[in-house]
DNA sequence: CCGTTAACTTAACGGTGTTAAGTCGATTGA
DNA sequence: TCAATCGACTTAACACCGTTAAGTTAACGG
């Protein structure tokens, strides 16, 4: 039975050990960088033993993306903890995290999230080039013609450009379609419905009407500022 | 002369070829699905004939990505035309149209903002498991506290997870910091400074507290739909 | 002591991106 | 008209990749 523990413990150790190494890997060189004779190398077995262990590639770099998010959710739990229940700033808390989290440890989070390398492209390649100029020029005529407040319009266009995106990104993640989670009786479930239901939101905000219409705006604490 | 015609044509059919093939393949079965030879092979070459138009397959995927965001910008521009000129209805035909080329055409669009395979993850091992539970609860409370409107939680989840995911993602996908495009003088440089410059747009919505106040909310046209 | 099983190993297969060297026809200069 | 050049390829090969098959070796239960 010592022999027996002993043996379970060894397996657990390696495991763990190829665990961390994957992690280590993806951090360092993401996806790529990760190769099944390198992270064995690390660990100090052969390439095949990690098959013991592991079905396939996938399943490693799955594991270790779990382990992540327990990690990432830990993050945000504690950094939520430090204001009060019922304040915008505890909701205003967890998205600095999310953000202090993803650039801490960003070659990392790119895994987590499903992203490739840098892929280093100019922001020209992005919508640019078409997109991005387009809707800054349809931003600062809606400016003008008073159908929208008089701001920034490059800060316009990004709050406008990221919640687009970010919807997008959600829902390509994850298929939408099939998560019960997401399934709540009011919530609309194509991303198309949801960017129509977030409608009352962007025009009126988080506060809603009545709020800002009382200048009852918050002294202290508000959902996405400082 | 005649000669040198023919070949440069057929120089550039065989690129154009190898360039049509390549985006076919990425749409079809995303950027694993793409190896030289299986370009080749479509366009009826050796695989190392590539090598001749295109340094490596890194450029060759850039290539197909630079022409990607064309079609891409050409799509949105057209959508936009169909709405007046400064109105909040253009400004949202924007967002709709990205939506929808996006979900229209999501293998390759996977590969234009960087994506890997589906990674079949459930929405459990995202945030969750610590994250979106978490933040669907601040938000229930400060809906009972008062502090934010009330409207179903999940879709208030929805928002401010999409508007900080997508952030986070443009600012990965580009270096931002690099980007003279986004360096105008009102407008905050990191990720975390957009975000805290986002409060009072989230907070009071892209109308602003004067029209929102004036229960000016256009009969037509809003921002983000119906 | 024997059979079984866990925890590996080595060898190999088919695939990948990429390089080196060679082929071959058309173009060009003398 | 002939030799040289050059563009547009080809074949062969290298090193690496994920993965499988088969074998080894030590510990264990009966």
């Amino acid at each position: 039975m010592a022999g027996k523990e002993i043996s379970a413990n060894r397996a657990v150790d390696v495991e763990g050990a190829i665990l961390d190494a994957a992690r280590d890997l993806l951090a360092e060189k993401g996806l790529q960088g990760l190769s099944m004779r390198t992270v064995a190398e690390r660990v100090g077995v052969s390439a095949t033993a990690i098959y013991h262990y592991f079905e396939n590639k996938e399943e490693l770099v799955q594991r270790v993306v779990r382990q992540g998010f327990q990690r990432f959710g830990d993050y945000i739990e504690q950094a939520m903890g430090a204001h009060p229940q019922g304040s915008l700033e505890r909701v205003r808390a967890v998205g600095e995290a999310y953000l202090r989290f993803a650039l801490e440890n960003h070659a990392y989070f790119r895994v987590l999230f499903n992203l490739q390398r840098p892929h280093a492209h100019n922001i020209e390649d992005l919508p640019e080039g078409g997109g991005y100029g387009l809707l800054r020029q349809a931003v600062v005529d809606a400016m003008e013609s008073g159908a929208m407040r008089t701001i920034d319009p490059d800060l316009m266009v990004m709050y406008l450009w990221s919640l687009t995106h970010g919807l997008l990104m959600i829902s390509l993640a994850c298929q939408i379609e099939h998560c019960p989670e997401f399934q709540s009786d009011t919530m609309a479930r194509t991303p198309m419905d949801m960017f129509h239901a977030f409608g009352p939101l962007v025009r009126e905000g988080v506060l809603g009407p009545a709020a800002v219409a009382a200048g009852a705006a918050p002294p202290t604490g508000a959902a996405g500022g400082e």
